[in-house]
DNA sequence: TTGTAAGCGTTATCAC
DNA sequence: GTGATAACGCTTACAA
């Protein structure tokens, strides 16, 4: 591997005045320039990261702490956070913290080997206070775990408003709501919303908790058959939605005339299920770009002209609804 | 940030003692060491990853290169892979190449700039050479790219042949393989595979090729409403074959009565869908793990005893076959 | 306009 | 056992 001080050799230049041509600072002869722009381009030189990192205390490197890969959702947003910060010329570090306390404090240590320059939060955590002494940018996505770390989430009460609404206008008369754990915060907002809309009308409907990553295929089922006189459901997930429907179908049910169903994220798959799954669509784009220009912006020492942005979510009717 | 220095001082010791303790090479009396533990403990003291690094030339960063985060497959493959990394106490830089050469480029250089200690191929690329000219250990996975480099990969031809056989001993007579693109060496495999157990056997067949990101809804349906008279399906992909069963519902065939259907990769998901999935199983733990072991054998000078592995799949019978 | 040299935070070699 | 010190590859005052 060639270094700076091969390319100054070989263009008869100094090491600073390489420096200068790569960096297109200070002043340099254009005649100079040029024979250093062949040196370097002869030698194939690349300057090394690490070196120029260590000395501006700056790796050009943001992390994402994610609870997992494996989902729809997350991919998508994932895909979209990388795509823009290689954009920006910074490299993203994936972080699986895999809901894994051993896991995050070892990512919590790199963190700080790594001079990572922001820090994108998915990952639920009960870390907080150990983040924010890392003392760099941070932006969470849907978690806002206190109010001085800018964050970014789906406006989830009116993602479960919009549900309950939709499966009222449908004279759905008992409702079951699939949840993702209720100790998140986003399900709890997806709750109220959903029950705000409910309130006073005469409609039977509880709340029940499963997980994310994998919602238990067996309580789906032992639900639906201890309540086949349901007519609407409303999931947290797709992924959720689409194993009740499979439940559904087993009990020989009917989509959309005997039960209602709605799901929330809208995967890609979404639409290309039969029944086209009616959810409440998550704009990712948005979010995940919203994150990465925020990040950009805290670590350029800008100021944010919004803290904590919640973008609307919107009603996807498609074949499960009425 | 504390730095050695800072260590040295509060400890009354020389930076190089601190180092000797951190590093525990070379003597050191065991009351300085406490004092120099204490310190570090006071301090909060972490040493800084880009300085050894620079040192060492050696990031213990590698790099794994992915075609999309967005398909189980990889996703879980990814996950594996996270995980064993981080155990091997090295990190991971997640790069997807999007089959986009601009950012294949882009991350080629950073290869070079960070000093990536190795890296795993499971995208395909066309520039093979240039990955060699990194000078760094690479493993190949799904793809045999070249002789030189070790690589690991699914028995293909074994699966395009079990599938072959079992839609065969269900008394397939008009068989439709859906499969990735043909210029794919694994795709080619299982053609063959495929084909070989279909020869001289009186069963009509003919393949199909379709992107593994987006199979595309409309050719798929249109493929199977010019064929309605197919009784066994066979896809490259799980999610083709989710796809294909909706497909075949619309046109009111019975599964696996009238047409069955067996996938590729065994997703997760598969044995949630009703009817539940038969489909050929890749074994992601065993590619995952021979992928990370071997690159750490590779970075650390060492033999492997297997160049080229193959890994057996299997064939998982539910209820789209008889 | 260019070069010299100090410094970024480590590790390793060599004296003592 | 321990401490100077050079070196890793780069950037940036400061001098020339």
């Amino acid at each position: 591997m060639a270094t700076i001080k091969d390319v100054a050799k070989l263009a008869h230049v100094s090491v600073a005045t390489v420096s200068r041509v790569i960096n297109q600072k200070g002043y340099v002869n254009s005649e100079t320039k040029e024979m250093v722009l062949e040196a370097i381009h002869e030698l194939n030189y690349v300057p090394n990261e690490l070196a120029r990192s260590l000395f501006q205390k700056k790796s050009s490197i943001i992390a994402v702490l994610v609870p997992h890969l494996t989902s729809f959702y997350f991919a998508e947003l994932l895909e979209i956070i990388e795509d823009l910060t290689l954009q920006y010329d910074y490299r993203l570090m994936v972080c699986n913290s895999h809901d894994d306390p051993k896991k995050e404090d070892q990512y919590l240590k790199i963190f700080d080997q790594y001079n990572i320059d922001g820090l994108i939060l998915i990952a639920n955590t009960h870390r907080i206070e150990d983040y924010k002494k890392l003392d760099i940018p941070i932006i969470e996505i849907d978690h806002k775990l206190t109010d001085d770390i800018p964050s970014i989430t789906s406006n989830n009460f009116l993602g479960g408003k919009l549900a309950a609404e939709k499966l009222i206008k449908g004279g759905c008369k008992k409702i079951i709501h699939f949840r993702g754990p209720s100790d998140l915060v986003i399900v709890r907002e997806r709750t109220e919303g959903f029950k705000s809309a409910l309130e006073e009308k005469e409609i039977y409907n509880f709340s029940y908790d499963l997980e994310f990553k994998t919602p238990s295929q067996d309580d789906i089922e032992n639900v639906i058959q201890s309540n086949l006189d349901c007519d609407g459901i409303f999931c947290d997930s797709d992924y959720m939605a689409i194993m009740a429907i499979q439940a559904l179908q087993r009990a020989g049910k009917r989509i959309p005339q005997d039960v209602q169903i709605i799901g929330f994220d809208n995967i890609e798959m979404a639409e290309h299920l039969k029944p086209k799954l009616t959810t409440i669509s998550q704009n990712r784009k948005e979010i995940g770009s919203f994150a990465v220009t925020s990040l950009m912006k805290l670590i350029n020492k800008e100021e944010l002209e919004e803290f904590h942005r919640k973008i609307d979510v919107e009603l996807i009717a498609r074949d499960t609804t009425k």
